[in-house]
DNA sequence: CTTCGGGA
DNA sequence: TCCCGAAGG
C-alpha cells in the first residue's frame, strides 16, 4: 500500500518538532490514520480495544487523543476522507481484502494452537474499516470541533489539491502518494514522537517534512518523471513491474526520461522486453489519476470550533464504554486550546 | 498509539 | 522526577 519511493526521498527527508508547525494547517489522511490506529493500538493479546457489545474502538482513541495532542500544540488538523475510489483501484482492494482474509483465518489457528504472538501479529493484518466506523469517526471529529473534507475520491489527492491552494500548509500522511498527486509538503509521524518498539528493540520515530521540489530538484526529476517512476515500482491503480524497486526505476527514467521512451525502445527490464509489462494506454490512465486527479474545487471555509462535549461524551462515553474520568481530563486539554486562533508564529520554512 | 501509575 | 511496563475499551 502506496508508492514505494523512499530511496528517492530520503536525502530530502527533514526532522522537525511540533513547535515548527505552530499555527499551521495540516490536512490529514483519514484512512490512512484510521488504519494505522486500528493496526496499532491494541490490548496485550493483539485484539483490538472494544467496547462491550464488542464493537472495535482503537480508531477512536486513537483519533480523541492525538487529535488533542495535535490541537494542543497549535496545529490545525483537518481531516479528509477518501470518497468512492477510482475503478483502477478495485484490483488493489481486492488484493488487500485478500490479505485480511488470509490474516484472520491464521489468526484464529494461532489461537487455536495458543501461539500468542503469531496471532497478535496477524491480528493487526487483519483489521477492517467498516463504513460503521468511517461514519462514526466524522461524527466524532466534527464533534471535536474539527473541520472535515470529503474527497471526492482519492483522501490523497484531495488533501494535496488543499495544500496546492494553500488551504493547509501540508498534507499528513504515513504513505509517500500525496507527493505523486502533487502536493507541496508532506509531513509524516504527525505523533507524539518518541520511541516504539520493533521486536524488542526500541527505534526513534521522528516527525519529518518532505518538500516536492526539493525532492525533484535533488533527484533532477520532474513531476512526471516522478509519477513515472512511481507505475514502474506499483501504486495503488497498478501494480507495477515485477522485480523493478525505486533505485531501478530511477535509473530507467533517468537515462530514457519517460516510459514512452522506455517502450518505443522496448527496453527489457530483468530479461523481460517491457511491452510484455505496460502498454501505454494504461500507462496514461494511471498518470491522468495523478497528474489531473478527480478533486472538489469546492472547498468549505475550515473553522475550528469549540468542542461538543455531550457529543463527545455520548460516542465515548454512553456508545462505547470509555472511562469518564479520562475523556474529561483530556476534553478539558482541548477545550482550552480549541476555537483559539493562534496566529502563525516564527518562520522556520 | 497514548495515558496512567508505581517503583527507582 | 524520571522511567518503564501495563492498561485502555
Amino acid at each position: 500500500m502506496g508508492v514505494k519511493i523512499t530511496p528517492l526521498v530520503q536525502e530530502e527527508k527533514k526532522i522537525i518538532t511540533f513547535e515548527n508547525l505552530v499555527g499551521k494547517k495540516i490536512a490529514i489522511d483519514a484512512f490512512n490514520t484510521l488504519y494505522q490506529f486500528l493496526a496499532i493500538i491494541r490490548g496485550v493479546d493483539g485484539s483490538p480495544l472494544k467496547d462491550y457489545s464488542g464493537e472495535v474502538t482503537s480508531h477512536l482513541s486513537g483519533l480523541f487523543y492525538r487529535t488533542i495532542n495535535i490541537v494542543e500544540k497549535d496545529i490545525q488538523p483537518i481531516f479528509v476522507f477518501d470518497g468512492l475510489p477510482n475503478p483502477l483501484k478495485m484490483e488493489e482492494i481486492e488484493r488487500r481484502r485478500t490479505i485480511r482474509k488470509d490474516a484472520t483465518k491464521r489468526m484464529h489457528e494461532a489461537q487455536d494452537l495458543g501461539r500468542e504472538e503469531e496471532a497478535a501479529n496477524f491480528a493487526q493484518a487483519s483489521s477492517k474499516l467498516t463504513s460503521e466506523m468511517i461514519a462514526e469517526s466524522k461524527d466524532f471529529i466534527k464533534a471535536m470541533g474539527i473541520p472535515i473534507i470529503q474527497a471526492k475520491q482519492d483522501g490523497e489527492a484531495q488533501a494535496a489539491y488543499l495544500v496546492k491552494q494553500n488551504y493547509a500548509w501540508a498534507v499528513g500522511s504515513q504513505d509517500y502518494d500525496a507527493l505523486l498527486f502533487g502536493a507541496p509538503r508532506v509531513v509524516r509521524n504527525l505523533s507524539q514522537n518518541r520511541t516504539k518498539k520493533v521486536k524488542s528493540t526500541t527505534v526513534k520515530v521522528d516527525l519529518e517534512w518532505l518538500s516536492l521540489a526539493k525532492i525533484l530538484q535533488s533527484n533532477e526529476l520532474t513531476q512526471e518523471q516522478l509519477v513515472d517512476i512511481g507505475i514502474l515500482t506499483g501504486v495503488d491503480f497498478f501494480p507495477g513491474i515485477e522485480g523493478v524497486g525505486a533505485k531501478t526505476a530511477y535509473k530507467l527514467i533517468k537515462s530514457h526520461h519517460s516510459i514512452d521512451s522506455l517502450m518505443n525502445n522496448n527496453i527489457e527490464i530483468r530479461k523481460k522486453p517491457i511491452s510484455e509489462s505496460l502498454n501505454m494506454d494504461m500507462v496514461n490512465q494511471v498518470r491522468n489519476i495523478f497528474l489531473k486527479p478527480e478533486i472538489d474545487p469546492n472547498i468549505p471555509p475550515l473553522k475550528w470550533k469549540k468542542p461538543n462535549q455531550d457529543k463527545i461524551f455520548e460516542i465515548l462515553c454512553e456508545k462505547h464504554n470509555f472511562n469518564k474520568e479520562r475523556v474529561t481530563t483530556a476534553l478539558n486539554r482541548l477545550k482550552k486550546k480549541a476555537g483559539s486562533t493562534q496566529r502563525t508564529l516564527g518562520d522556520f520554512f
